[in-house]
DNA sequence: GTAAGCTTTGCCCTGGTGGGAAGGTCAAGC
DNA sequence: GCTTGACCTTCCCACCAGGGCAAAGCTTAC
């Protein structure tokens, strides 16, 4: 789960020198250090920049992007999804069409899982309605449980 | 995923010979051998009898308390909790309450979670809603994404 | 007797994330 | 100049609920 509050846009600006470090960035877009590696691992952000003694350098273009993956996963697409979201937005011959393909997936998807959390929502709705919830052991969840 | 159809009631009384093997409590019960295995390795079983060459047997009760967790497994519960559920479906000094308590946890992680993709869902939606889907790069998705 | 089909264990893969070890680097204070 | 503490590096392991594969052993039908 992501813990660490959505930074503001303006902590972008009070930044004093670019480019700045993992922990930096991290703070700035709102994505662990270890999440940044992972993310580079798998190819999201192309090559980031390193200094003499290995250190990663973000650029703030490569803060904005993160910031952009950050946002994406909020809307809980998934990292190959968000691949390929940040290829289409660097791509400026594009079309819509192509990102309203992969968000139209996604909402196919989120609509599946909601339809299925609802449906075992219901079924335990109607069982803990029926249970007394005392200190006798008959329980129909139990019950139910037992003989569909 | 759990792609197995639930098995019929009736099946269990087809049985000619008890015990069963692992294949066969797998039909019966909806669970594949691999998810026997494991839940056996987490103790949610007991334990499963052995033939002389090292075979598991399941008996008929053995086979009930597996539909039990096949079913609990589709309403949602976690491993851990079915591991409880049997514990108290076993327990006849259990008191309705504490099976209670089980399911109203799981009831709040679960409005929790349909909550959260509810939300994803709405932002989606406005978004899908504006984008044109056309062969131009301009996307009210994108930009979304990448200006909060 | 042999072939097919079942079972055993063990290991690696998924996805998104956290934890930690072991070691390198940097900046501030003394 | 040296220590200290914060930061960084890579690499491995764990979670959860499974899926897949492989080598080996067992059972059953023909």
């Amino acid at each position: 789960m992501s813990t660490a509050a959505p930074p503001s846009e303006g902590a972008l600006a009070a930044v004093s020198a670019w480019p700045v470090s993992i922990g930096q960035a991290a703070r700035l877009s709102g994505i662990s250090p270890k999440m940044l590696r992972h993310h580079e691992s798998l190819g999201m952000l192309g090559s980031v920049h390193r200094t003499e003694s290995n250190y990663r350098q973000y650029s703030l273009a490569d803060v904005h992007t993160l910031r952009f993956i950050r946002r994406s996963r909020d809307m809980g697409f998934s990292l190959s999804d968000i691949a390929e979201l940040v290829g289409l937005w660097h791509d400026r011959k594009r079309s819509s069409a192509s990102v309203k393909r992969i968000a139209q997936k996604h909402q196919l998807a989120l609509n599946e899982r909601i339809e299925a959390l609802q449906a075992m929502q219901r079924s335990l709705e109607t069982l803990l309605c029926l249970c007394p919830g005392d200190a006798r052991p008959d329980c129909p969840i139990l019950d139910d449980l037992a003989h569909p």
